[in-house]
DNA sequence: CAGGTTCTTGCGTTTTTTTGCGGGAATTAT
DNA sequence: ATAATTCCCGCAAAAAAACGCAAGAACCTG
């Protein structure tokens, strides 16, 4: 086989399975492992790979995964907190837990929103603090360090004791079988108490967190209203959850 | 499975969850704890992840930025921290108002520092979460926008279940005739609370405040027990503070 | 075609990387 | 306070990489 045909054909394999381990090529191919090596040595330098101990990976790979730490998952965030803007209306009274997603939403609220916020997220609150137009209700009780968030029986009392219009929750994982789940405690008591406190639940999540499951369920399909995530309502993965009954937006 | 995947799995999990056990990573992936904890440590040398006892934490949680807001007379606010710092003894329970004199206080903590700090200023707060050690109780209520304070019955209620050791707060005026006192009414209220829940409290101030006095009083000089101004404890200034029984810093 | 040059490849050796493990320190939970 | 985790450090083994070298193939050139 010539140089050029093994590269060809690691780049292939690459191009399939997104890795490559050199013991599996020059096994594969019926050369030395220098020989490999020495390949994929060439390929990196003309960058059309990224040569790691053991073999390499490809470049999409690395592009998607490695890089954009922000962008990736933020962009779709984005997307998300605007097509659940619309269902904010004015001088609602709004609960909301953490979380990225949130946060996002938070950000994008416009300015001359006048509405009421009720939460326990200390990103949350010092998001809400520049809308002039936004009351903002904190949600007192031992902060978290993990989530950032107040969580514990006194801040299960004070949400239990407010009726809200709406409720947003962040989403960890969602899953036909096993509902809205968390995989911290205290924080799913918090986001327990959220849901039986507001009038509708909205669940914002990026789609690759649906059909995904965590230890703790925070509550059942039934029990949530709406579900945004960046895909078009009628992306067929999202199909089982319309068939639940959920408005997907 | 190559450690550049893996790091990549890693990042990706964290992407989802904000949160990651090592104990979980490493019965998922197969390996060791030691190589898990190897990669978060590398990925935490990256500024990748926040690196945490027993796992890690996703960066786009803790982006809390806070403005380096000017501080009048913040090198007067300094020397006050840290004289007030000594009052501080490990694993104390501690209540603050809010302000930036106990901002700078917060600012000047030891990181070692074990201690309970019970606030419902949103500065202090953040300024709190910087802390390991420190565990953040927060008060919850309405989010007063001038003070950036929560204020409210639910507030005072909350405080007023506590016995703290120490109770810090802020001055905006305080003279022999009225005593502790402040504009806002419902800061006062909170104030007030705050007083009556703690052994000792703790007066912070410029020396420019003293002997001036605003509308509504917090509480009288009796219950005040130690006065902390960048001033030396023997200037005359000070002296009748000291004759009504205040220990002057 | 002879001779020299370059390229490619495999081999042995040395170096580096990666990984797991043991034990003691530090931290957290009970 | 005590027990259980988790962390940190150094070590050692295994795997992989790098390096130099030399044999052979291919290639050019006069």
């Amino acid at each position: 086989m010539l140089k050029r045909e093994r590269q060809a054909f690691i780049l292939h394999r690459l191009n399939l399975h997104n890795k490559v381990l050199s013991v599996d090529l020059c096994k594969e191919i019926g050369v030395s492992e220098d020989t490999i090596r020495r390949d994929l040595q060439e390929l990196s330098d003309a960058g059309r790979l990224i040569k790691v101990h053991g073999g390499a990976l490809s470049m999409a790979f690395s592009e998607v995964k490695f890089a954009p730490l922000n962008v990736y998952s933020r962009a779709h965030k984005a997307i998300i907190a605007k097509k659940a803007l619309r269902l904010i209306e004015d001088g609602m009274f709004v609960l909301t837990s953490g979380g990225t997603t949130i946060l996002e939403l938070v950000r994008n609220l416009p300015m001359n929103l006048r509405a009421t916020i009720m939460t326990g997220s200390v990103p949350v609150i010092n998001a809400c603090i520049a809308y002039p137009k936004i009351d903002v209700v904190v949600v007192g009780d031992k902060l978290s360090n993990d989530s950032k968030l107040t969580v514990g029986v006194d801040a299960v009392e004070q949400i239990s004791r407010v009726n809200a219009g709406l409720c947003f929750l962040g989403t960890n994982a969602l899953d036909m079988e096993h509902g809205l789940t968390d995989n911290d405690r205290e924080v799913v008591q918090v986001k327990k108490a959220m849901v039986n406190a507001s009038a509708k639940v909205v669940c914002m999540t990026i789609a690759e967190k649906l059909q995904t499951y965590q230890p703790m369920q925070v509550c059942g399909l039934k029990k949530i209203n709406y579900l945004v995530t960046e895909l078009d309502p009628n992306d067929r993965i999202l199909r089982p959850f319309i068939d639940a009954g959920i408005t997907v937006i």
